[in-house]
DNA sequence: TTTATTTTGCAACTATGTTGCTTTTATCTA
DNA sequence: TAGATAAAAGCAACATAGTTGCAAAATAAA
């Protein structure tokens, strides 16, 4: 990544934590830097592993949490029973995540993607039913390791 | 429940884990038969339970695991990190699951149902990804727990 | 019924997630 | 800008979830 793209990063991230309300500590400044710099999403562990051994357990558990109800970041379950998180579009706001695209997992890389542009269908449900939410995971090959 | 369904659940069993050539035992016949008794799914923590301690937890975990790979249930995966399993339609076999269905999670009862009549929509992909499977689950009000 | 194979239970371990409390850090205000 | 106040981080201890190796028990086959 180039020189000037970090430092506009980082200023993002300042902005970003101040507009929701919460103070701009060191732990909440690296793991939003992860997500900004990130394509996909991450899970618990690769931030653990990524803040480079900095920061205890808790505060990441704690960070992620803040993040999560804040509207920053919003979780995606997978079928191997890892929640991964990831950036939420600017709609999110504090308890109340407008989340409606499709997750994609590849399953060549495993790295999980928020297709931004495809947006979750309209389900059918039987008589009696009523959805709140509609969660859509697809897994299959991504982009980046499609065969050419 | 009757005396003449019970019966008729402990034959099924039987053919059912001989038909997969499964050796029959204890902990799978009691197992098996908690998903035939149950409408929803089950989770991990739920068998457990309701196997009455008779079982160790190894063996819940492994006997599930084996149910998987032999096609009897199938994972459904849900938002809080929790993993429930249902049996599969006759269609899956060993080392192939075969369900298109979607997947139902009451915010009430938190029961998670299949819904089997209800297929998996077909999503557009951007270009480059291409899908092997796809995980559509829905929260809302099931139809035992909707205000009438 | 005996033998071979599979499954279970146990013990120990790793990973994951949570809670209470103290110390440290960030923010607010004078 | 320094001190007061509020919030967050770190630590320790704990709780839950999931895994592995191995000996004992149960099942299936001969």
């Amino acid at each position: 990544m180039s020189k000037a793209v970090q430092i506009n990063i980082e200023g993002q991230v300042g902005e970003l934590l101040k507009r929701n309300n919460l103070s701009v500590t060191d732990s909440r400044k690296k793991i939003l830097q992860l997500f900004l710099e990130q394509e996909g999403a991450l899970a618990h562990g690769d931030i653990e592993k990524r803040a480079g051994e900095k920061f205890d357990r808790v505060t990441v558990y704690r960070t992620l949490q803040t993040f999560v109800d804040k509207g920053i970041i919003h979780t995606i379950p997978t079928a191997d029973n890892s929640i991964r998180y990831a950036l939420c579009k600017d709609e999110c706001s504090a308890g109340h995540h407008h989340d409606h695209h499709i997750h994609f997992v590849c399953n060549n890389c495993s790295n999980t993607f928020c297709l931004d542009d495809v947006v979750t269908p309209e389900i059918n449900l039987p008589k009696g039913y009523s959805a709140s939410h509609v969660e859509v995971v697809v897994e299959g090959i991504c982009k980046n390791c499609k065969l050419t």
